[in-house]
DNA sequence: TTGTGGATGTCGCCG
DNA sequence: CGGCGACGTCCACAA
């Protein structure tokens, strides 16, 4: 069922893809040049080394490595190891698959800002195109828009007699997540957070109020309300110096 | 110099990688345990779904996708798009291949926060395993860190007359970049940021100016400084608020 | 193109 | 293990 060196086909749907085992640098590039092309997916197993300039600059020794190319123009570096790619160039930068010195080189060119990569061939090990099609559309629970979905179903949760005016409520300093006004008609800014907050989410809430209180010209203050699942210390002692509050509630009932 | 459906080897180092093309599941499934068991690095093509749990949830139906597991415990879900995993599994994560109702299910297991994923494969196109070492080191130039020592080696890039008496200074609000002083001897907190600042860093920077003035009890003030190569207009508006500054420098000569 | 803030961010450091 | 901030963060969205 596998392919020989040339990328012939069998019957069936094994068209969509191509092997190369241990191919010639010559065969590879051949190979990776066809299937860039035709938009497949890369992935090539090997020994390499990888140039990366541009925001800032790195070098990386020889080593094994996979790399995959995208048809979307996304390189990625995998070693034995992580979660990030230890180099990589983003969707809609150029690819080019080129012999060097009789060496296999994937080059990759971004602009704004400027960025290259160069990765470089000792050994090729293992070359694999394929015609990745993917329509299906992630669905995500859990976000942040979940947690403003369930504030806006439940004000209560917030604080009873809270009621939502407005959401993405423009100020000078951004937007509000949450506009409204507590039982007592004042004036409240809820901002809300997915997860545990720290200081940041303070100093943004904090913005907010502000901003508000100027923009309102200052008839009397601002509620500045923080909703998120939990609070480190230092955020909790930030939010009583600012005279501001903080409300437990997860994303997701 | 393909090996065959069993993983077979021919002479050479060629005994590093398996490859497996349009294997039955019950194949794929003994040729992923066995990668996972050898610790090789696995790539999987294939038409698949995907289910995540954790911190939040998600769905992903039929697609052709990309999926790599780590020895290390890392799962990456890759499509056709986008530098980002569709979905993953970070390092540390326990990795099982399984055959439920004659499918190949990979599926993976982490705590801490308790998080799953399973990705189940409706047809398999190919599946690699090769014995990936990478014990190079990944040089990168032009970070915060390079900045700071091109500070130190010459201090009147931030202004003449500035003298650093200490970096990573503690302070209730956390750790000072650099704090020294200037040609009048009064306190400066100098905040560096690698590349183009936002309102986030101009709060750090003041949370830093606060804590200090507070920490030294109040002998006059403490100026705030941010070293960055540029700043947005909002930024700086919030510096000129609090009464601090910008000093503009690159990471790199 | 730039600005702004979210993310299953990830990663490393340190208490 | 939690807190905190950096990152070539990536990413979507608005101005």
């Amino acid at each position: 069922m596998t392919d020989e060196g040339d990328g012939s086909v069998d019957a069936e749907d094994a068209a969509a893809v191509t092997t190369l085992a241990s191919p010639t640098p010559a065969d590879a590039r051949e190979a990776v040049a066809a299937a860039i092309e035709r938009e497949d997916v890369v992935s090539v197993f090997g020994t390499c080394t990888v140039e990366y300039e541009g925001r800032a600059s790195s070098h990386l020794g020889p080593g094994d490595r996979l790399v995959v190319c995208k048809p979307d123009g996304t390189t990625l570096v995998h070693t034995d190891e992580g979660h990030q790619p230890v180099n990589w160039q983003p969707p809609g930068s150029t690819q080019e698959a080129r012999l060097t010195d009789g060496r296999l080189e994937l080059h990759s060119l971004r602009s704004t800002p400027e960025e290259e990569l160069l990765v470089r061939f000792a050994e090729i090990i293992q070359v694999t195109a394929y015609d990745v099609t993917d329509e299906t559309e992630l669905a995500l629970e859990g976000t942040e828009e979940d947690l403003r979905e369930r504030v806006l179903d439940n004000p209560d949760l917030v604080e009873s007699g809270f009621t939502p005016l407005a959401t993405e409520r423009e100020t000078p300093a951004g937007a509000v997540d949450i506009f409204g006004e507590d039982g007592q008609g004042r004036r409240v800014v809820v901002e809300l957070k997915r997860r545990r907050v720290g200081p940041d989410a303070v100093g943004q809430l904090g913005r907010y109020v502000d901003a508000l209180e100027r923009d309102l010209h200052a008839e009397a203050d601002v509620r500045g309300i923080l909703v998120a699942p939990s609070v480190t210390d230092r955020a909790r002692r930030l939010l009583a110096e600012q005279g501001m509050e903080f409300v437990a509630l997860e994303p997701a009932a």
